[in-house]
DNA sequence: TCGGGGCGTCAAGAGGGCGTCATCCAGGGT
DNA sequence: ACCCTGGATGACGCCCTCTTGACGCCCCGA
């Protein structure tokens, strides 16, 4: 799916030089670079935007570096490279057990990180599994999942960040139904799993703009009390 | 799948005490531990034992490390962590981006590898998700669980919360007796075990939207006082 | 033969979930 | 400083589903 050069990485460090360095060489290389401080934003900004690796550093200033990685291991499983000054093996057990997929020590080879970027890339990049098909075609509407666009009657309709990641976890389960909590938490957070509100406002809004008619949805149904499905 | 306790480790590599050293670690940590001394016969065990994970020293007799990455990124993407004496940068960046998930450097402590290991076991773990398709057809209608659908004579049979509940407990547990009290317990929750009314209604409504003959049921099947069974 | 418990069936009321619309608020761009 | 988009939240009516009650049947033992 998304591409090496198309990858997006969430770099959290409190030290600008570090994160002036990473970010020079990661865009350098063609990725887009997210930045943050301290722990509360990095959670806040792999909720948000969706990073397709998170480079950590341990030593932030608000919370422990573990504790960042069980308030994101609970609910992503976006890879995690940790970065950080103390060498112990112990310091490096505690990280990888916490959930971390890989621990570079400071100082570090701007190349062996690149790689082990490279690598935790190619590994969640394999999974997108299904074998699906880019481009979904209804009859009524299709939706580009690559270029994440979608086109009704030959026009591109513009879909807000939220309604695209709505529309994307339903299409990539198309068929099957999708629960209301597996919706709220994957698109909005697992803080959120109760406020099914969401996404009765969002799947209205969706069909406003996607179905021939929007109050005899053919595509975005509802299973009452249960969750929504896509169908073709 | 393969918990971390059963999971099987292919240990490559061509000194002695090394292989020992790994194999009694990882056994006492309730890993199964099979060993290759050279890069043939590493790609022949993935090969034919299917191991969770390869631990793979680059200094091989017959042939060079990365081309036994290679040998294996063609097929399979068994988690493959490299042992190395070779510290240098270029040789990791060599050996990771030739498709390895890890790389430890000779010296190393053993509770970092192992961490590495159980951080690499959990990420490949976790991928086999929507394995088996999960579709009971009882000749007269179809259970899709996975999809949660329910399709008579081809057409989609709309069931509710409760009803699908009911059903896929059932079906999960098909030609075994379900006692009255579990359907309660698991489908309305541990204070309505007693409630066995509940279950007359809602076999009854399952059976008239599933069963030819609703009046004699061949599929879901009332044990008197016992409780209820699913054949197919 | 009679009575009771368990079961199946039907029906109706109540509550909750859903769709819809309107409003408020924050953030970003001009 | 302003506007404008998008997200969050509240109000409201409708419909479906759950719940509950009533009743008849069958099987069993008394």
């Amino acid at each position: 799916m998304s591409l090496d050069h198309a990858a997006t990485v969430l770099v959290v460090d409190d030290e600008p030089q570090i994160v002036r360095a990473l970010r020079i060489n990661l865009s350098a290389r063609g990725y887009k670079v997210i930045t943050a401080h301290d722990g509360t934003a990095a959670l806040k900004a792999v909720a948000e935007t969706k990073p397709d690796v998170v480079v950590l550093d341990l030593g932030l200033p608000d919370m422990d570096g573990t504790e960042v990685i069980g308030g994101l291991r609970g609910w992503t499983t976006v890879p995690i490279i940790v970065l950080s000054a103390r060498g112990d093996s112990a310091d490096k057990v505690e990280a990888l057990d916490a959930g971390a997929d890989d621990y570079v020590t400071k100082p570090f080879g701007m190349d062996e990180l690149l790689a082990r970027l490279r690598a935790a890339v190619r590994r969640s990049a394999v999974s997108p599994v299904d074998g699906a098909e880019a481009i979904v075609d209804t009859g009524s509407f299709t939706i580009d999942l690559a270029a994440k666009k979608v086109r009704r009657e030959g026009k591109e309709v513009h879909l807000t960040k939220t309604e695209w990641g709505v529309l994307e976890l339903l299409v990539r389960n198309r068929g099957r139904l999708v629960a209301q909590k597996q919706l709220l938490h994957d698109v909005w957070g697992p803080t959120y799993e109760t406020e099914s509100h969401y996404l009765r406002v969002y799947l209205a809004q969706l069909r406003r703009k996607l179905e021939p008619e929007p109050s005899r949805p053919r595509h975005l149904l509802t299973e009452p009390g249960m969750g929504y499905r896509f169908e073709i």
